[in-house]
RNA sequence: GCCACCGUAGCUCAGUGGUAGAGCACACCCUUGGUAAGGGUGAGGUCGUGGGUUCAAGUCCCAUCGGUGGCUCCA
């Protein structure tokens, strides 16, 4: 009957059906013990469930050979502190309508219906942990049953769980024939809860477990169905893995652009200027400004010209490119010239009137601009281009502003005013291949220079039973083919989404995550048919004819903002040398030593160093101190010992020590190099020091 | 926009109805010290804002603005 191959390579035969429990058992009792489930020929079950045919089968236990929690083993005691978490506040909460609990990355949750006028709050997660560890200490196993479709609906009815009814009727349309449930004990006895499973044997396998966050979702994720309760939690097999976890996150919280930003004075958010609109002090411009040299000095190796548009610009504009109305809910309401807004107010017009009139194109206005493409396809458009124009490359660090909905506003990653590394390329349809190679060379070599290789790569190509889409479909194919082939080169991992193109071209997305596991998606490279045709753009091509360009919209880095906050918390704060606000303190002594660190430092500024001197009345050790705090790269500290031998001892951020001196001639040059070479060379690799 | 939580000195935070606190930062003084904070003194707050309850509100209630986590959204 059964041949049960194990990962060893070894087969087990058995004479009739066996459960993966027995077959651990047969193996040994350690690993009986140790069992939270099963991977039959790759799918996870219940130890408990019967294996019938011939398969592969690997037992899941909590650790792997590195050490770190497995995957499969989490993903069973996280769906099963769900259910006992459910039960929890079931008992506490009576009345409560459960929905739908499963794990996720860094836990699970459980969204629930709450009775009217009843809400759960943070100071009951105690109660409810209390009351986990009650149903965890009685080691009550998970019991599953089945039954058929018809029957398990009716329970369902009966039951009066609209609910679990709805997720029935779902798993019915997906092609379920029967239904089944997990029993945290004894069905009919204990609670139970309608669940695909696999669930851990028992409720005592769940090692740790802390209920973590509340949130409000909705149904199906519609924001008009209803409001339900999402109670996050995490667990873990042991109180280890959970404590790692949590200071993991307190780590993680350590390095949060928000936290960091404020402590190295990089930007500031003010409520008296307005949420989203970010402020960037002059530590963080620097970054920035030296993030747009190092993009601009490429564009420019690129062939791109860089341009300068206005802010706003005329309403109409955004008629023709489709912006107004179409997206008018995440824009800025339209600028009304004064004079037209009196005269409205004496017509008696109303503010309905005047949307609605808006709308209609009867009244103009000016737009703050929500993109920079149409002024730059205006540009495209002030001459006539020839195919020998083409590809006509126009970038801008232009700043746009979306209304962007409150609850979604945070830090630097999702702001009301931002500035996007933005360019337009308008080229022939032969041309789309190689110029989408061109902005991914670009991605690749700034992420490069930056480190950051932790990206990954989302191709959006149509959905091809759809409709929804402009221009030719041999256009799409060659284009989706570019797409495709362009980021295969990159070298990153990538992955590719029918569907998920825009409805005028197919795209490429780079998405970053944040400290707390947060994605963002950075830039984006967009084909565009569309635009082209809505402004009638053209050039006159090798035939003498009129011919239409294709657009490329590319922002390898999405915005300043969001990309600079990115890169904030990718180096915890601590910017190489090239990046950094401040590049070298100068630390004197004493004051014996302030006239010999006003020539270093007099010197550093010549080479164009940013660098400072802190001649404070403190001693050395709290100068070091101060100046790791802002995580200056260089430290050059700075003695009547230095100042006889023309020398500077160096300390570089991350290293504790002192990396003994250098001759001031050497490290100017070295620092020099540094800087102007974005890290090609570097003043610590003068020192057997290693990396920092 | 929705739900929960939070808002006290520049920053981090304590303060459960009875006359506002600490550390750091800041200013001044002492200290002249060789690599992650020497010592002292001082200044700094109508407790986010507006209402209400109360003899009395930082503290309780309502509204509003802002922040955090999530949901929804993201051309």
């Amino acid at each position: 009957m059964p041949a049960i191959r194990l990962p060893d390579g070894s087969t087990r035969t058995y004479d009739a059906p066996v459960t993966a429990a027995e077959v651990a058992a047969d193996i040994g009792p350690g690993l009986a013990k140790a069992a939270l489930g099963a991977k039959v020929d790759g799918v996870l079950r219940d130890l408990a469930a019967p294996i019938e045919t011939d398969c592969e089968l690997a037992l899941v236990t909590a650790k792997t050979r590195e050490g770190e929690p497995d995957a499969d083993a989490l993903f069973l005691l996280r769906h099963s502190a769900a259910h006992v978490m459910a039960e929890a506040i079931t008992n506490l909460f009576p009345g409560v309508q459960l929905v739908y609990g499963p794990p996720v990355e860094q836990g699970f949750y459980y969204d629930m219906a709450l009775p009217e006028g009843t809400a759960i709050s943070s100071e009951d997660f105690d109660r409810i942990e209390q009351e986990m560890s009650r149903i965890i200490e009685e080691d009550r196993p998970f019991s599953r049953y089945e039954m058929p479709l018809a029957r398990g609906m009716e329970k369902l009815r009966t039951e009066g769980s609209k609910y679990k009814l709805d997720n029935a009727e779902r798993a019915a349309d997906a092609g379920s024939t029967e239904l089944s449930w997990y029993a945290t004990g004894t069905p009919g006895t204990h609670w139970e809860d309608l669940c695909r499973g696999p669930h851990a044997p028992s409720t005592g396998r769940i090692g740790a477990f802390k209920v973590m966050s509340l949130a409000s979702s909705y149904w199906h994720g519609d924001e008009n169905s209803d409001r339900l309760t999402r109670v996050y939690g995490t667990a873990f097999a042991d109180r280890k893995q959970l404590k790692q976890h949590l200071e993991r996150l307190e780590e993680a919280r350590k390095r949060d652009h928000r936290v960091l930003g404020r402590q190295l004075r990089l930007f500031h958010i003010d409520e008296q200027v307005g949420q989203g609109l970010i402020l960037w002090s002059p530590n963080g411009a620097v970054v920035r400004q030296q993030l747009q040299e190092f993009i601009s000095e490429e564009l420019r190796k690129q062939g791109y010209h860089q341009v300068f548009t206005p802010h706003i610009g005329k309403l109409d504009l955004y008629r023709t490119s489709g912006h107004f109305p179409y997206y008018q809910d995440s824009q800025y309401t339209p600028i009304v010239d004064r004079v037209q807004i009196d005269e409205l107010a004496r017509e008696g017009c109303s503010c309905g009137d005047l949307a609605n009139r808006l709308e209609q194109g009867e009244i103009d206005g000016y737009l703050l601009k929500p993109m920079n493409c149409p002024h730059h396809i205006r540009i495209y458009a002030s001459e006539q281009r020839s195919y020998r124009d083409l590809p006509l490359r126009l970038a801008e660090f232009g700043t746009v502003y979306r209304w962007e909905q409150s609850g979604e506003i945070g830090g630097l990653t999702r702001v009301r005013g931002f500035t996007q590394d933005d360019a337009h390329l308008f080229c022939r349809e032969d041309q789309i291949a190689e110029e989408v190679r061109g902005c991914l060379s670009i991605v690749k070599l700034i992420f490069g220079t930056l480190g950051m290789h932790d990206y990954r790569v989302r191709v959006g190509l149509r959905d091809p039973d759809s409709t929804k889409y402009v221009g030719d479909p041999a256009n799409w194919d060659k284009a989706e083919r570019a797409c495709r082939d362009a980021a295969r080169e990159l070298g990153a991992k990538f992955t590719e989404e029918p569907g998920e193109a825009a409805f005028y071209g197919p795209k490429i997305d780079f998405v970053v995550k944040d400290v707390i596991g947060r994605e963002w998606q950075l830039g984006t490279v967009q084909v565009d048919y569309n635009l082209p045709e809505r402004f009638e753009l053209e050039y006159i091509g090798a035939d003498n004819a009129r011919h239409r360009p294709v657009m490329i919209h590319r922002a390898p880095f999405g915005s300043m903002e969001r990309f600079v906050g990115v890169l904030i918390e990718h180096f915890a704060g601590a910017f190489p040398c090239w990046l950094a606000p401040e590049q070298v303190r100068v630390l004197p002594i004493s004051d014996k030593s302030e006239a010999y660190a006003a020539e270093v430092l007099a010197k550093l500024k010549a080479l164009g160093i940013r660098a400072t001197v802190d001649d404070g009345s403190e001693r050395i050790q709290a100068k070091v101190k101060v100046a790791t705090d802002m995580k200056v790269p260089y430290l050059a500290v700075v003695g009547p010992r230095d100042a006889e031998n023309r020398e500077v001892s160096i300390r570089a951020f991350g290293i504790e020590r002192n990396l003994g001196s250098i001759g001031l001639d050497d490290f100017l040059e070295a620092v020099d190099a540094e800087n102007s070479s974005r890290g090609g060379t570097r003043l610590v690799d003068r020192f057997d020091a290693g990396t920092h």
